[in-house]
Parts: C-alpha cells; sequence; structure tokens
DNA sequence: ATACTTAGTGTACACTGTACGCATTCTTTA
DNA sequence: TAAAGAATGCGTACAGTGTACACTAAGTAT
C-alpha cells in the first residue's frame, strides 16, 4: 500500500513560459536556443523543472525573473501538458503559462546570451519547428491572448507607460491578427474613460505628433465595479 | 548531473474532476466522501493519480467513467493547483478538470456506492468545507464554467436531448445566478437558429404543455462559419 | 365550469456598432 | 519660405441590437 502510493511520486514538472513583447509593430514571443539533449540546437520556450519545495507559480516567476531581470509582471496559467510521450527522458508535465512584458524594460541577463535568448516574430514562429509539443504550447497561448485581450485590459501590460493611440491599436491588431477601423477603436477606448490624457506629445516624429496617454487602472477597477463592460471585439471595427 | 536530474523526477500527479449536472432547478456537483487519509470522511472531488504511461487528458477520461460510467461527454481542464504545501503526504500537483454530463444519463457506479458519491447543489457546497484545495478548484471550475456558457453552446451538455425553453433559461439562471428576461431570453436564442423544433410537446405536466427542442450542433457549426456570434450575456436581458 | 399554472407572444425606444471623408499639425525638402 | 508629405484627430448618419414591459393561450385539476 505505501509502496503502491509511492510509485506514483516518479513524475517532474516543469514549467514553460512564452513571454509576449511588443516592439510598436509585431507580436513577439522570446525564445532560447537549446543547450542540451534532447533537441540540442532547436529553439524553444524557456522553462525549467520546478524545485521540490517550490510552488508552481514561484516557479514560473522565477523562470522569468532568472531570464529578463523582471519582477511582477502579469503572468497567467494557461495549461497542462501531460501526454505521456512528450519527453523523451521520462515522464514530465509541464504547465504552460504566458507573460506580458513591456519590451523596452526588457535587458536579457548575461548568463542567458549564451543560450542565445532572441525575439522572434510571433508570425514567424508559428511556421518554424520548435523544441518538444512547445509549438502546441505556444498555439494554447497565443489563443488565450486573443481571447482574454479583448476583455480584459491586460494589452496595456505590453506597451510602455506613455504610449500613443495609434501604438495601441497597432498592438491590438497584431495580437488579434485583424484591422480596425481607426475612428471607431479611438471612439470606443475614449469613450471607457479609462486612459489619463498626459497632456503631452511624441517627439522626434517625422509628422504630426500624437498625444501620448497612460492606462488608469485605479479608474478602470472604479468603473468596472458600476458595471463597466471592457470588450474590444473585432466584429465590431472592422476595417 | 544525472542524479541531479533525476532529484526532480519525485512529484505525484492527480486529476481533480468537477463534475457538474443539472436537475432542472439547480446547478449540482458530484462529490464523494473520503474514505482514506488524509482528510477521511470528508467530503472531496473525485481524483486519481495519474499512472506511469497514462496521458494527462486519458486520466481525467478514466476517472470520470468509472465513476459515472459515462464516455464521452464534455470535459475540459482548467487550472493546475500546485502549492508545495497543498497535500499533507507529499509533493502532489493536481490538474482540474471539469464535465458537463446530463443527470439523467447518470448512474453512479456500484464500487462507489460505498464511497458515498453525492450530487450537492453547487450554492450549498460553496459555504461547506472540501478537503485538501478542493474548495478553491471547485470555484476556478464555477468561474470558468461561467464564462465558458456564455460563449459557447455548452450548456446543451447538461440537458437531456429533448429540452424546453424554459429548462433552458432555467439552466442558464442557475448557472450565471441571475435572472434573464423570459421573453428577450427566447428571442434571441430562437433568432440564433440552432435549436430544431421537435413539434413535440411535455407531456403530464399539471399546465399547459411546452414545446421540446434539441440542439442542432450541425447547423451551430455551420453558422459559426459565417460569424455566428453566440453570446448569451446577462447584462444583457436583466430581468 | 372555474380556477390554476405555466407557455408563449410583440412593440417601442434607447443605445451601440458601423461605415465613411476631411481638416489639422507637424516635418522635410525644394 | 512655400509646398509637399505623413500621420493625427475629429463627427455624423444609419442600421441593428439590446432592453423594458403585460397580456393572452393552452393545458390540468377540482
Amino acid at each position: 500500500m505505501t509502496t503502491d502510493f509511492n510509485s506514483f511520486f516518479q513524475f517532474a514538472i516543469t514549467v514553460d513560459n512564452v513571454i509576449f513583447g511588443f516592439d510598436g509593430q509585431d507580436l513577439k514571443v522570446l525564445l532560447m536556443k537549446r543547450g542540451e539533449i534532447p533537441y540540442m540546437d532547436d529553439w524553444a520556450l524557456p522553462g525549467h523543472f520546478v524545485k521540490q519545495e517550490e510552488d508552481l507559480t514561484s516557479a514560473a516567476g522565477r523562470i522569468l525573473e532568472e531570464l529578463t531581470g523582471l519582477k511582477s509582471v502579469y503572468l497567467e496559467q494557461v495549461k497542462t501538458f501531460g501526454k505521456a510521450s512528450r519527453h523523451p527522458m521520462g515522464r514530465v508535465m509541464t504547465v504552460a503559462y504566458y507573460s506580458l512584458i513591456n519590451i523596452n524594460d526588457f535587458e536579457i541577463k548575461p548568463a542567458f546570451i549564451a543560450k542565445k535568448a532572441t525575439w522572434f516574430k510571433v508570425s514567424d514562429v508559428l511556421k518554424t519547428p520548435l523544441a518538444f509539443d512547445h509549438k502546441d504550447i505556444l498555439i494554447a497561448c497565443i489563443d488565450r491572448l486573443k481571447v482574454k485581450v479583448k476583455t480584459q485590459p491586460i494589452g496595456f501590460e505590453l506597451l510602455p507607460n506613455k504610449f500613443t493611440l495609434t501604438e495601441l491599436k497597432q498592438l491590438y491588431e497584431s495580437v488579434l491578427q485583424h484591422q480596425l477601423d481607426k475612428r471607431n477603436f479611438r471612439k470606443k477606448i475614449l469613450s471607457m474613460k479609462i486612459l489619463i490624457d498626459l497632456q503631452e506629445s511624441q517627439e522626434g516624429v517625422a509628422h504630426r505628433p500624437a498625444k501620448l496617454y497612460s492606462f488608469d487602472s485605479e479608474r478602470y477597477n472604479r468603473l468596472i465595479e458600476d458595471g463597466l463592460h471592457f470588450d474590444i471585439s473585432y466584429p465590431a471595427m472592422q476595417a
């Protein structure tokens, strides 16, 4: 009975993290070139084994921090992948997370430069093979992000504190893979009253500078209490 | 290095399954009285250890079938719970699934009668303590169901093949915990054209019998291709 | 026959989504 | 310094959907 019970304790758990960034044009994901077997030299999601005494959530945060130096960023669990055959070296389940970071804050930690951590356009990565079942994991995270970004104000996590409405629109378009109508997008976002008009403008651009805004999370929370329905649905705003 | 690697393989994985049913009045969940330590005699979600050679998805299906005899029912992974302290007897992570079954098809397998599998009203269970972190798991599954039932036609999984519009409305009300306006609900559902009018009526009721409908999944899929937006949002239909 | 119970229907109004074009403000360069 | 270029930023009209709301119809039970 006891030995029977113990026989179950032979799994390993990893956390794999789909780190999304946005460079003003495209949605990007951070991949690492594997330096060990299996899948040596293939591109893979950053991930690690969970340690014996470590909470799952802590493990996800640790990976992100070790790699990027960033703490307290947006991090969400998506799905656990547990096919018996998914890891050639044993029974390893992986819990997939995705995180949203401001790509400008980001700086790869020296320890990882050797492992070649690189940003890829999401649209490109979908065409190239990845280690393990990481392609499936990536797709699951993209799908989750698409759903979530429409109904939760998480898109702002990918932008600098100060941003223009054009940048925000570009972000939504690259996540949702859909063109949006400029005027309707502005109208909708501004009508929610969740942005602070910073009374500042872009500088150094070769055209009329755009106004800068920031996301007012306190106000957002108050409005949600009052029944605000955050919803950026692209069928509603096709260009 | 190898020993180091092996040291990670000391986790156990369980699957816990929140089995939802609907009796025409209330949303219910199937719980079992535990017959072993820890948490002996407490109510708990049905669950099991995942076996060495078993896919995660198969394990979830196996639990459901062993308990209810039902195969190929709606089953969805929700979240993995992995606090280091969550299981007093070792490092056990659990992957939470929920499933939707037609309560009339259901018959508890004899092996489980001894373990007292019983349906509870969801609203009651939320007030009583459960084993482990099963309360958290239950809440996560309820929340997921609420979100999902609004945008996917999964509510029908909880109903018999033939149902009345009043039953369907009652189902939504008990899941969403919100009253809906009868006329608007009917108008919305019928306007989607995803129900088949069976040209039959209820029998044996002490009042005007209601018409029976069934869900037309093929038609639904066709309409989705054409851009149908399934959305039963309660702010839109408050009573 | 009457009372009772639930099923089933329609309309008016407000609001939101959607489509769409032009003037404005800044930089660059001729 | 004038003109061209580039992106910003604004408004309106129409269609469609959401929402509120009360009574009649069709059965059963007494």
